[in-house]
This record gives structure tokens, sequence and C-alpha cells, in this order.
DNA sequence: CTGAAAGCGCTTACAG
DNA sequence: CTGAAAGCGCTTACAG
């Protein structure tokens, strides 16, 4: 029987003249079997391209749980940093990860809608998306990553708060005296990552200029470098991340502006990248480590019923950590 | 009945009142049922934390294909533009893609039989695992991506070959005398790549040296500060990747070394990262996207029975193209 | 609008 | 060593 059809144990039983249970016995190597029949089962299997289906096996065995994880672009040099780790501590859990990037310019509601058929729980950064999930995941236990709107499900908050207070003690201490926080643009006005700054910064005395760019090195470079040009004095950026601060970086080379002479950069993530230009880039550091542990400590609490997932929230936070190094 | 176990459609049923094809109705908003009886489901799924079986329900209506992607550390910056790029394109075929991450210290050979059970086809980098793959991976479609062994399956290989060819007559051009290869340190002597640029360098004329370096930064930068500070002559590094690149132009500024002008330095991969240091790498580019391309065309094509997946290798050739940037 | 029956593809006891 | 039966959790016709 040649059809387009995917062959069935029953398939490859009727083409090796045994029963079902003997396919399986040849499939999962698990003895009772004579090598003769075994191998006949086996040479079936192969011509009939028979693979079983794991749907029907993990009907009956139970299957690995999976775990997806909904990310923004893997381009960007933060996603894959955190995705290792989420991907790494599963593994040790014994969790698959299946990853939905939300940046492809797909249908994001039918991509998560789809994830949700597929996993047992949801990690990752939902952003302003943040209020539609819960009809799209259908009641899945989800974790947020570094939310953004209203707490109202698991989540592991990143704060800076008190890395930008010692950095903005560090900035005084250097004599900086016209810090810039260099933002990146948003409908929503100034992030809050960037008032965090401001306000310490206005805490210390400073009258700190608010700028924005896209979020990129190359528009950075660009708002860097204008402002440098403008006039207006200035002898620090602190970006909202490290790609951006990068950009800053190129802002005043262009300039021909020293770093850290006359102008300090710092950035936020703590990318590996960050030591690897001229001058190393100081920075805020988050441990993907210790989220991807919170992330699943919380995921796999809330899926195996230990902890709530609906109505309470459940937080956990994890702290940036001041990196100094050439840039400031 | 409160248990451990996850509720089924039964206890829903059970719950509510109602037969199991209501609670299907329900679940999957059908129509055919009135909105009270409907509630009254919903609210009995809710309060059981009834969430449809993946396996049940994928076994009648089929389910999404999967993809295994096999990748060796995320981390790596190469990896994710590959990544990102399979995820894109598989998207877009209506598939979905599983990431196996090789380089997690757990057990390869577990993740590869795990994720074979999980997926319908696999693609990635399989490294010296190769030989062993098809044991684990039990017959499954494989298309391996820019593979070192032979070519016995699907495959995606990444030629450099006339792109080297280019970058060797621009180096000739812009007056190099002697070039080294900076190659990454293997068990078994110099990479295929290095091997390339090394030929396309003696065929015209020159004599060039092969070191090598651990696969990144820091390592490539130590070992080009050693070259430097050698006192052999050199005024090129033709790395074996980006990263590697990156390192020499840091291995160049420890010494005090101009690039270009005094030593040029080239890399391989064409990661964005490139176009972010100083000075900006020139580099010998992949098309991940035509890449990822490629290799979903082979193995949904192996899938699908419209390619062979067994015995005769098929395969696709991406070349590399030069990008010149300030670093040569 | 609701329910009884059949079946998706597999594995796990249980017989022989 | 091999096979007949039951069942995993769901959906899809088919009746009523």
């Amino acid at each position: 029987v040649t059809t387009n059809e995917r062959a069935t144990i029953l398939d490859v039983a009727a083409a090796a003249g045994v029963s079902r249970q003997t396919v399986t016995r040849a499939m999962n190597d698990m003895g009772g079997i004579s090598a003769e029949t075994k191998e006949r089962v086996l040479a079936a299997a192969r011509s009939l391209s028979y693979r079983p289906s794991r749907f029907g096996r993990g009907l009956v065995k139970g299957g690995k749980h999976q775990l997806g994880l909904v990310i923004n672009d893997l381009r960007n040099p933060y996603t894959p940093e955190l995705a290792a780790a989420v991907v790494r501590e599963a593994a040790q859990r014994g969790w698959d990860v299946m990853i939905a990037d939300v940046a492809l310019g797909l249908d994001a509601a039918t991509m998560l809608g789809d994830l949700a058929s597929q996993v047992d729980v949801v990690v990752g950064y939902l952003g302003d998306r943040s209020a539609e999930v819960d009809e799209l995941l259908g009641g899945l236990p989800v974790v947020e990553l570094d939310p953004t709107g209203p707490l109202e499900r698991g989540a592991v908050l990143i704060d800076p708060t008190e890395a930008v207070a010692e950095l903005a003690d560090h900035l005084v201490a250097v004599g900086v005296k016209h810090p810039v926080v260099l933002d990146a643009a948003s409908d929503d006005g100034p992030n809050v990552r960037a008032r965090i700054m401001v306000d310490a910064l206005r805490a210390r005395g400073y009258l700190p200029r608010h700028v924005t760019a896209a979020d990129n090195a190359d528009a950075a470079a660009a708002e860097v470098e204008g402002v440098l040009r403008s006039g207006v004095r200035t002898d620090a950026f602190l970006a909202f991340n490290d790609i951006m601060a990068i950009g800053a970086l190129q802002g005043c080379r262009r300039v021909g502006v020293a770093v850290p002479e006359a102008v300090r950069v710092v950035g936020v993530d703590g990318l590996p990248l960050g030591a690897l230009v001229s001058p190393t880039l100081t920075t805020l550091v988050v441990d993907v480590e210790q989220v991807a542990r919170h992330a699943l400590d919380l995921a796999i609490g809330m899926h195996d019923g230990v902890l709530p997932h609906a109505g309470d929230a459940v937080v956990r936070t994890v702290r940036h950590r001041l990196l100094l190094r050439e840039s400031a």
C-alpha cells in the first residue's frame, strides 16, 4: 500500500507479518524478541520510513514537560544570553524548551496561541502584549520577565535601583558635572529605567538631560554625536542598554571626544560584548542565570500547583550589579 | 476528587455535570452550546486547572510539525543569528522549532535522543557527533549545517573558497607582505577554512604563518600580542571567525599597533558586532538567511519524502561574501 | 443544544 | 518469544 500518509505501527506490523507490540519491542530495544524478528521488523520500518508518532507515544508515556519561551528578537544580543540561560536551566530540570520569537513579523497572537497548545508553561517577555496574553494562553501558567505593566501573574523583576544609585555615587566621585540619560525611544514616554537614572542623578544635585534614540547602536551614535556637537556641556552618557552605550562610544569617537577622559559612558545588561569594545564598557550587569533560575522556579512551581497561578502575583526580584570597566 | 494528577476532560465533564464532548465544545469555542452551559464548564475547568493534553489533541488533530535545532552554544554570537533565521524561516512555513543546545554540559547523547522523540526533523551543527547521530536520531531526517565529516545526509555547506580568493587578492593589492592565519585550536589539526586561507595565500606567493588560539576573543588577543611582540614581521591576521578577529584587534591595540595602517585584520561570519567595534571589521559574511532557507528546504523535502533521506547526501552550498570595512 | 460511539497511534500489562 | 486486549486524552462524525 503506497500512500502519501505517514506509516503507522500497524503498517509496519503488516509489512513484517507480526503484531503491533512486536513492532514496539523492536523499535524500542525491549528484548523478548528474537534477533531475526527484530531485524525483519526494523527493515520493514525502514522501508516504510516509519517513525513512531510523538503524540501516540506521549499519550501513554507522558512525555517531557515543555516550556515555551517568548522572546522579542534573538538578534538583540541580550536575548540569546537569556535564552541560553533558560535552556540550560530547563534542561537541568528535565524540561524541553520551545522558542517563539515574537519579533518575526508574523502574527504574534497566532504565535502565542500556537505556543500555548504545545507547552505546559510560558516564560518570557510579553511587553505590551501582556494584556491579551491571558486569553491567548488560556489559563497556562505564565512567568513574565521584567514586566512593564501591572503584576498579574508570576514575574521576575529586574531592578536597577541600587546599582543606579551606586553608579551615580561613582559619577559624583569621578567629578562628572553634566550627565545625559540616553533612553530608548518609546511611545509611552521615558522608560522606567531611565526615570530611575534621572531620579538618582537629581537626588545628587545634578540636572540631567534626558534624550532618546531608537534602540540600536547607529541611532544612539547619531544622537550622541548631535548632543556633543550642540555645544551643550556634557561629560557622561547613561545609556538604556549596552548596545546603545556602544553606539554612544561610536558617537564620541566620531566627534573626537576621549572616553572616559572627556566623556564617560555607561550601559546596562552586562553583555560579553562590552568587554570586546575599546574602551571596555562600564555597565549594570543583569545576572541572567539568576533570572532563569527564578523564572523556572516560579514556572514549575505554578505548573505543579505549589504556587498559585491566578490571582495573586508571585514575584522574584533580581538586581543589577555595577561593573566598572574603562568607559566610566 | 483532589489528587495530584492532572485533570482530564472527564474530570471536567463530571464536575460540570455534562458529557466530554460538551467540554470540548466549551474549551474550543465551538458553538452548539448554550452560553450558560459553556460558562459552567469553563468554571469547572478553571477550578480544576484543566488544560487539554497536547498529546490527546495532537493524536486526533495532527499538530504542527516540529523541527529540532541542534546548536553548539547560544552564547557564541554566530549561533543566535543562525537560530533566529531558522526560527523565522520555520515559522513562515508553519513549523515550530525546538532548540537543543549541546554545549550545556549535559549529556549530549541523551539530549539528542530526547530531541529525536519530540520532533519530525533535525537541523543543526553536529560537529564530531556526526557519527553517532544516526543511531540517536533513529532514521529521522537530518540536515547537517557546515558538516566537517563525510556527507551522509542532507547538508548545507558553507564554502569560503571564493571569498577567500577575493580577500587574498585584496591583500595583495593593498601591499600586505607577511600575513598570518589565526586559526581556532582543534585536536584534528588546522581547520578546513584555515587551510583554504593558507592555500590561497600560498597561491599568491606568500609564505603565511599558521598560528592557533582557543576560539574566543581573549585567547586570540593574547596570541596576537605574542606574535606581534615576537619580532617576526607581520602585517595581517586572517582570523578563523569574527570573535577571534575582534580579539586580534584587542591584541594590536595592546601592542600599540595601528589597524589597518600597520596590521590588517579580517574575520569570518559577518556578525553585526563587527560593525560596532573600532576599526570596523572586514569579514567574510555568511548569509544566515540563505543557510536557513536551504536547511528548511532540505529538511521539509526529506520529511515529505520528496527528497531521499538515507543513502545519497543532498547538499546545498552557501558561499561567503567578502565585506570590506575599515580593518583591512 | 446535548450525548453515545468510534478512533487517532502508541505502550503496558496479561496470556500463552 | 509472540499476540489479543485495554487504555492513554482528546476530537470528529453521527444521533437525537
